[in-house]
This record gives C-alpha cells, sequence and structure tokens, in this order.
DNA sequence: CTGAAAGCGCTTACAG
DNA sequence: CTGAAAGCGCTTACAG
C-alpha cells in the first residue's frame, strides 16, 4: 500500500508503460515495441489489439527510456547570454529551426554574461547528454568542454570564438562592419569620432574597437583615449560615457556604438541634446527606420548566424568534417540618416 | 571488434560509466553513487579513490539515466508562439529564471502559431517526460493534454486560456486595457476610432475588440463595421487595413493597435501621412519614447507573466494547489504622445 | 562503512 | 509473425 502510495507521487504520476500495453493486449514486449515503433512483422490483428490496449490506457512511450538504449537523445542545447535579448530571440528561433528540421529538441539556457554559470549550464547538458551543444561564450576558457567534445558532444561556438580549445565558430565580421562603419563617418567629414562598446573581456567589443581604430588609421586620424570606451552595457553606465565624450572643446562629433544595447542608450542620451550628433550602431534595431533622424546601422544577421551553426552542428553529427573551422558572416551598412550628419563645426 | 566499434559511433561516444570508474577504484557501484551524489557513509581515503578515478576517467554522470529511476526529470517545457518575437523573450527568460531556481533546464519550443505544431511540441515535451509544461496556446482544444496531465503533468497556460479543458492560467488584462485605451482616446476627443487586431481566432484579440467597443458603448458612439479589422499581422494585411479605414470621408482619426506585430506597421503607415493620426498600440516597444511623437501604449509585463506561471507551475509540482485557478495581471497606460494628438478637424 | 541484486522503461540481438 | 532474455546507466532497498 504504502509502496503504491510512493510509486505514484515519485514516478511519473502512474503512467502505463510497454509492459501494461502488452498485459492488456496479450502479447509480448516486443510486439508493443513493433507497433509503437511502426516497425514491420505485425499482423493487422495484433497490430489493432495493441493499439486498442494503448488507447484505452493512454499510453505514451517514454523517450526518456529510449534515449537510454539508443544513444541520442535528439536534443541539442543552446547556452546564450539573455534569451530576452532581441539579438539573441532570432538566432535562438532560428537554431530551433534546424533542430526541428533534424527532430531535435531544444534545451536552452541563460548564462548572463557569467562564465560560471556558461560552464554549469553547459556541463548540465552535457549531463543530460544533449547530442550537440551550441555556445555564445561568456567565458574564454572553454577547455573544461574538451572531455565532453572528444566524448562525442558536437560543439560549436557561435558570435563569439571558443577560449583555448579548437572548435566550430560562427561569427560576425565584427572588425569589418565596425570598420566600414566608421570609415562611413570619416567619409561623412567627422575627425572626432567616439567609440563606445561592450566589456574588453567581450571578443566582439574587441573586434569592433579594433576596426574603429583601423578605419581612423586608414585615414590618418590619430585617437585619442577620451574618445574610446569599452563597460558594461547598462544603460548608466553608458549615459556617463557618452555625455563624457560629447562634453568640453574636444568633444566627439560623432559616435559609433558597439552593439545593440549601447545604441538605444546614445540614442536616448543624444535625443536629449540640441546640437545633432553623428551616429552610426552596430546592431540592427526594431523601429529604426522611424526614428528621426533614421537610424543608420552596420546589421548582422543574427537569425543566419544561429541557422549556420546549428546546421554545422548536425554536419558534426552525421559524421562530417571533424576539422574545427571558423565561418565569419559579412555586415552590411545600412544608411538612414543619423549616419550621414555632417560635424556640427 | 565490431560491436566495439558499433559501439563507439552510436552511444554517447564512448564515456565510461559509474561501473568502469568502480572498477578503477577498486570499489563496488553503490560506492561510487554516494561520492558522486555526496551521499554521507565513505571513508575519506575510499572518497579520494574514487574521485581520482572519476577525473582520470572524465566521468560525468548521466542524468538521462538517473532520471529514468528517480522519477523527476528536472526539466519543463515551454510552448510558445515565436521565439524571435520580442514580446516572448522576456516571457521564456523568466521561465527559465523561475526553473533555474528549481534546479529544472527549460525546452522550449515555437508553435509558429499551427495548433497542429503546438499539439506536437508538447506531447514530444510529454514523452520527454518533462515534469511540467508552459503552454502559450496556438489552437483552442487542449483535450489532447488530459491523460497527460492526469498522468501528473503540471501544466500551465500563458497568455491565452486553455480551450475545453480546466487548467491554470496566467492572462494580462486585455479587455480592461484595450478599454482604457481606447476611452483614452475617446477623452482626447476622438470619435471614429479604428482597430486592428490579430486574427479573431485568438484569445487575446477578441478580448481586446470587446474592450474597444466596450469603451465605445460606454461614450455612447456607434461602431461602423468598416473600423474594425482583424486578421493576420503581418505587415501587408495590417498596412491595408489601416489605409482603408484611414481613407475617404468617414476615415478614422485615430487608431487603437492590438499587438506590437500590428503597431509597428501602423507607425509605419502613419509615418507616410502628412495628416497627424492618433495611435495607442497594445503593448511596449523598446523605442517607443524615441519615436515622434512618443508612441502612447497600453503596457503588458511579460516578464511578470512568466514569472508568475512558472511559479505556478513549480507549486504544483511541490503538491500544492490542484484546483485550477485564473490569474489576470494588470496593464498600464502609458502616455508618450500619440495616443494625446487630437482629431484633425 | 560497503556492496550485490533488482529494477526504472525501453531497445537490441537472437531464437523460435 | 512473435517473444523471452539481456542490457542501457543509473538508484533503491537490503543485507552484511
Amino acid at each position: 500500500m504504502a509502496d503504491i502510495a510512493r510509486r505514484a507521487e515519485n514516478r511519473y504520476g502512474n503512467r502505463p508503460t510497454m509492459k501494461d500495453v502488452a498485459a492488456r493486449a496479450g502479447v509480448g514486449l516486443k510486439t508493443v515495441s513493433r507497433v509503437v515503433n511502426a516497425e514491420p512483422g505485425v499482423t493487422a490483428d495484433t497490430e489493432r489489439r495493441v493499439q486498442e490496449a494503448i488507447d484505452a490506457l493512454g499510453f505514451r512511450r517514454n523517450d526518456s527510456a529510449r534515449v537510454l538504449r539508443k544513444g541520442r537523445t535528439a536534443s541539442v542545447g543552446l547556452v546564450l547570454e539573455d534569451l530576452a535579448d532581441p539579438f539573441y530571440g532570432p538566432l535562438s528561433r532560428a537554431v530551433e529551426e534546424v533542430a526541428r528540421a533534424h527532430g531535435a529538441l531544444l534545451i536552452n539556457g541563460s548564462s548572463a554574461e557569467d562564465p560560471g554559470r556558461e560552464q554549469e549550464l553547459a556541463l548540465a547538458l552535457c549531463a543530460r547528454r544533449v547530442d550537440g551543444l551550441v555556445v555564445i561564450p561568456a567565458g574564454d576558457d572553454h577547455r573544461y568542454l574538451e572531455p565532453e567534445i572528444r566524448a562525442g558532444v558536437a560543439t560549436v561556438f557561435v558570435d563569439r570564438p571558443a577560449g583555448r580549445i579548437e572548435a566550430d565558430t560562427v561569427l560576425s565580421d565584427s572588425y569589418g562592419g565596425a570598420r566600414a562603419g566608421v570609415a562611413h563617418l570619416i567619409a561623412h567629414g567627422h575627425r572626432r569620432i567616439g567609440f563606445i562598446g561592450d566589456q574588453p573581456r567581450i571578443h566582439t567589443a574587441v573586434e569592433r574597437l579594433r576596426g574603429y581604430r583601423s578605419a581612423m588609421a586608414d585615414a590618418g586620424i590619430p585617437v585619442e583615449d577620451a574618445w574610446m570606451s569599452l563597460g558594461t552595457t547598462v544603460p548608466e553606465r553608458v549615459r556617463v560615457a557618452a555625455e563624457a565624450m560629447l562634453s568640453g572643446p574636444g568633444a566627439v562629433t560623432a559616435v559609433f556604438a558597439g552593439n545593440n544595447r549601447v545604441t538605444v542608450t546614445v540614442v536616448r542620451v543624444l535625443a536629449e541634446r540640441s546640437r545633432p550628433v553623428a551616429l552610426v550602431g552596430f546592431d540592427d534595431l526594431e523601429l529604426a527606420d522611424l526614428l528621426v533622424p533614421g537610424l543608420t546601422v552596420i546589421a548582422q544577421d543574427a537569425a543566419q548566424l544561429g541557422r549556420t551553426a546549428a546546421e554545422r552542428l548536425f554536419r558534426q553529427l552525421d559524421g562530417g568534417s571533424r576539422t574545427p573551422e571558423r565561418i565569419e558572416l559579412p555586415t552590411r551598412l545600412i544608411t538612414r540618416g543619423s549616419g550621414e550628419i555632417p560635424p556640427a563645426d
């Protein structure tokens, strides 16, 4: 009695198993398995009897048990920074679509830009034996994944490269994009151009800053330290940074914003000021074309990033290419007004 | 030989198991289990030997197998419409955070507003034996979940109610929100007000239309059929609907947009016109305050919706309240300019 | 403190 | 066409 009660509360309710179905249909376990999996070699009559028992009992195969024997779990993990960030939604959706096409489910989790949490999440997914892992790294040391990869977990890094291990990586051309964006500002007459980016431990932030420096160097413009600011993307920090470089006699006449979070805050800061300042942002925003002036951006394709990574992942699982590759997707300059404002003086 | 090869390619690579660890450490299986699960009753020396074997072999416990015995999978499923929609990102993230606090992982999938796909996804999650399911329904008949719920799968519906079954539900006050938004337009002198919403089979679309009608009735304004348009939220459809009600002698002087997708397109349409038209949108948008004029909206808290639903889910799992409840969260009018534009004539 | 046996719900490999 | 036995990698319930 106690045993039955415990069973009912601890286990999956008290779901019928193949054994229950077999008993009710008066057949062997294997026959039920055949029917459930639509395998050949069952007479129509037997099949009907089994199907009736399945319906009567409300049987649903426990895929969790199936997985234990089969090997593959038909699930992939996605570790990203924040599911609520509009950049990662489309990326995640794209990974999901590819997974779905391969019959796999997607488990995703947010690292909140915390390397410890990234590792914890990634390893928890490995313990669940996901077939593969798509990682947008928060940390810069991924040696903790080496045993997992060796054990057969397919792995692809997206948006930022893996740290200290060799792995498939899919990136946007941050360097080239930022370079093109800053060159665009220079072409419109600016020489005093500010750069506000994410924290320096984040690869894309560093690459975009490198693009900025390169464009400035190409134009022969010496860069002042006061024009560059890397740090968290919380509005307060970005606001302070923007206001600092927009003030005083050596104020910048244009700003390059390093990502979508930064851009949003910079747009707010500029909206409060009377003197027009040019702005180009990395990443497109939903209503960018409806702002006044329209927002000029370097757009990257988040969905394409996710799709490419997921396809790469399943190629690994299908036994394809085992040599890590680095894929870089192009960015695109979209001019809408804010980046074409001439210098104030 | 062939057997070893097959094993290596089909199974999880060839990961060491507790048995391997036990053999290497020269102890029994149960002792390894004790160490791995930090159970008491192991001498320091034995523990060290086991730990060494674990490290040397790169052992990681297979949670997939553990789950089979334990009963609970420590995972919950989230079925939503589209992970790429900015409304669902924060909702999903909130569910994830609550799940994480309860030690559970989140598997999510997009129904793409297709009832068949919603069902397929939800049942696939049940087959994986998720402990609970948070569903943003696409369909209006959820009787297919009855056997699962009876078998112990915790279930909560969010954003839209369940169809034809009793279940916990967490909604925003669509009716009240729309009513308040339309009343706001009326208070600013409008009488010819248009409503553009999502498809009529979607609960929130119908509720918001009901709120519109109610506010109009309260003000004694007879509503004309030409002022109301329900349908898909693809830009082309919304554009045609908006242009139709904004044209001709009986053109509306204000529009209430039924959700974020609709609002975005209506803003675009209005931006192209010379005569100012008032607009209130259901759902807030990221840059709403920076548009000119600022966008007046009825805001709902997507994260709070997700959080409330997830907490409700875990309360069910903890054996709490088994009588389905319906929770309705309030909305909030945020005035920014577009809703305060007076009628043109 | 330690471990052998049974079992979770399936599939695999084999035999009839 | 059908099914009994073994096993996937763990945990549970016991016994020493």
